[in-house]
DNA sequence: GCAAAATACTTTAAGCCTAAAATATCCCCG
DNA sequence: CGGGGATATTTTAGGCTTAAAGTATTTTGC
């Protein structure tokens, strides 16, 4: 269960401060918008580019990574999506060719999938236009400003991750 | 059309610089990390508390702030996603008794969509809830973290736009 | 050894989302 | 006035996503 100020505390600290949950929501809404454009940018860009979408890079992305084939297991907690979810990716990457799907020689339920040849170099295509885009969209900061933002995002997701109570699985 | 680096431009610079795209690249993948964290946990919450999905609150909240009832159209443009999202969203919010709709009085074509008094009653205890969520996830950054973060991801989202494009509509 | 629990995966139902085509209406210009 | 382009909305086809239920196989504990 997570820990939450409790109302009387909350409504203190409100009372003390003269702003209220404004800019803790302005900040959020500005993360989401900033977010948004970027991530907006780079769905387009690898629809026109290659027609893939982003899902299916991530998929192959940690494939390209992963030193063995994976099983769609462990593709779903990589990913950070749900079983059913990468079933339907792992299909489309099939009819596709940029994949492989083989059983497992160890477990008769397990399938160990992987990139074809095809795959490992439309992935490199695809991840050398990414990075060129990011860093072509993020030009104007300065590697003092880019240092800070990645410590300021760390700490905001640390703390968004305490009160959410992760660190103990829920 | 965008202008981009060419590909010499390009290698010159990664030559330069010992390291390449892999901060911007690093920056990136950090928001993005930032931005699942919290909207997860703001979506779980709405659906554990109010039943409801983030974007059904999205359309909601341009309601509640918007003076008058507004067309699809204008809902669509404030939210920035397609005509057809809208609606199949309004379409949902009916069935929930939350939105109502009638036939603009000015042009044949147009639905004025606007809150019920439930709606607004509803919708005002969420919007109170998401309030102390967000202030709750954020709370380890002080005033002076937030200010600079609010300041540096709008240079972000300017940088973005720029390389987009945005300014010019497409 | 074998029943029960756990695990790997798929299927299903529902919702969100888009682009593109279809419909209906409005508005302008000749 | 009347045709043609613009506008408001809906529909369609396809993809992503989840939770929950279902299937097959493995592992565990007695």
């Amino acid at each position: 269960m997570q820990e939450r100020a409790a109302p009387l505390d909350a409504e203190t600290k409100v009372a003390e401060r003269p702003h209220d949950h404004k800019d803790e929501l302005r900040l959020w809404l500005r993360l989401f918008a900033c977010k948004e454009v970027i991530e907006g940018e780079v769905r387009r860009r690898l629809r026109h580019s290659f027609d893939v979408t982003l899902p299916r890079f991530d998929l192959m992305a940690q494939l390209y990574r992963a030193p063995k084939a994976m099983t769609l297991g462990e593709l779903s907690q990589r990913m950070m999506v749900s079983n059913g979810n990468v079933t339907g990716l792992v299909d489309r990457l099939l009819e596709q060719g940029l994949i492989s799907r083989r059983p497992s020689p160890k477990d008769r339920r397990a399938q160990l999938v992987s990139l074809t040849a095809e795959g490992r170099r439309f992935f490199r295509a695809m991840a050398r236009a990414n990075g060129d885009w990011i860093a072509d969209m993020l030009t104007d900061l300065s590697g003092d400003e880019i240092e800070t933002l990645m410590r300021l995002l760390a700490k905001t997701k640390a703390s968004a991750r305490k009160a959410i109570g992760n660190g103990v699985p829920r």
